[in-house]
DNA sequence: AAGATACTGTGTAAAATTTACACCATTAAA
DNA sequence: TTTAATGGTGTAAATTTTACACAGTATCTT
């Protein structure tokens, strides 16, 4: 005998924290919502699951409609299933984190109806956000936060060739402190996975820095040695 | 204008991993299911969220029903979300883990007809699960062994008083791999949050060891000034 | 072309932490 | 009293982390 699935009316929805950088500043993407409920307001691009996709599949969709970026690294991070936390009904929402690179040419245009528009926007003084997007996004802050030390973040973050100290700058805005310069390059390079390149910094009025390029391959030998991560 | 949430037939669902530690082994807490899909299978304890319960109170509901369980401090780890994870639908599941001292007088017993007993089995040598949940149980272990040090998981599976032999087992057991003795103990003992009691172990037949107890207060303040974990 | 400006790039010593390692002490049972 | 089994302890070497300051270089200004 077979019991059957009760039908209720419950959902799924994905909601991203896409995290950037830019100007030595942490980002988030954001949108303006198009759509009741909170229609106008702030939110994170985030959207309801199909019946036929996996939620890592959702989730890659869903930021192309809402943003026109694509291909990003999605990682899921936390499920927020409060009864209340979608004024039309029961909606769970798996969050997802994503980083990238921010830069002029990709252009951030919503290809659905749902988002007027996508923007970046600094972590800091974040404004109110639809939902329970606030708690979202500060859970995946946590979230990276805790592992910078452990997983590649800081160099989907920053242009693929890059100095020392914009790598240093992007670890003292994403662990709001400050960091010793000559410990901090000592340790960087003591790892063995950033290569030196030919090529220096262009475009600055005072001396310009070597640059250096992130070497993904000599990263997951030495990490995936320590201690396999998995989700 | 409002837009209506989509009536789809989906369900979300919260299977648990429940970890124990007796005689020097690794266990969790399996069920015999009773039901319909893999009626007769063994799986992890895990039911369906009911409408209006948040997916942490149904945690608690749900493993209580399956197990007799109950005011365990669950912890939600990772979303599985494949299309085809469930045969009779599309079902997303919530895993959650929960660490519990095993000990003979709470009885597991199931309060509902969906599981037709619960029991304790060793990690290693785990058979054939219902589901994905295999893969649900794999997630949950590794979650738990790259917490060990950051948050108080070895103390929730170790009884109230406890040796530092039987928590160094316990590490060895987490982590798979065998520590110094002296030097684990010179950690141990230098975080300050373990009390030594007057008391000595009973009952073996060689020279009785120490007594400890873990004092949480302690430990809190200790580990929430580093780097506040949240979620 | 001289000087001002702004950032780059580097080393060392002290402190703290981690690692490796072996044997006597104590208890209960035989 | 002897045996069996585990408890409990210290030190030295190696490694990692921390604190700290100034000369070098490219560009811009005057």
């Amino acid at each position: 005998m077979e019991t059957a699935l009760p039908t209720f009316n419950s959902v799924f929805s994905i909601d991203c924290v896409i995290f950037g950088f830019e100007a030595g500043e942490l980002k988030i993407l954001l949108i303006e919502r198009n759509q009741e409920p909170f229609k106008d307001w702030l939110a994170l691009p985030g959207y309801i699951v199909e019946q036929d996709e996996s939620i890592d599949d959702a989730a890659e969709r869903i930021l192309y409609e809402l943003t026109g970026l694509r291909d990003l690294h999605m990682q899921q991070f936390h499920t927020f299933g409060e009864v209340n936390r979608h004024p039309q009904g029961r909606v769970i929402t798996v969050a997802y984190y994503a980083l990238i690179r921010i830069n002029g040419q990709k252009e951030l245009r919503p290809v659905t109806q749902y988002a007027r528009k996508a923007f970046w926007h600094p972590v800091n003084e974040l404004p109110k956000l639809a939902f329970d997007h606030t708690e979202i996004f500060q859970t995946g802050f946590n979230k990276i936060r805790r592992r910078l030390n452990y997983q590649p973040i800081a160099f989907e973050l920053l242009p693929e060739k890059f100095t020392l100290t914009q790598l240093q700058s992007l670890y003292e805005a994403v662990l709001n402190k400050k960091l010793d310069k000559r410990n901090f390059r000592k340790k960087m390079l003591s790892y063995g996975f950033l290569k030196e390149l030919d090529e220096k910094q262009k475009g600055v009025s005072y001396r310009a820095a070597k640059l250096y390029k992130f070497d993904r391959r000599k990263y997951a030998k030495i990490f995936n040695n320590e201690l396999n991560l998995d989700k």
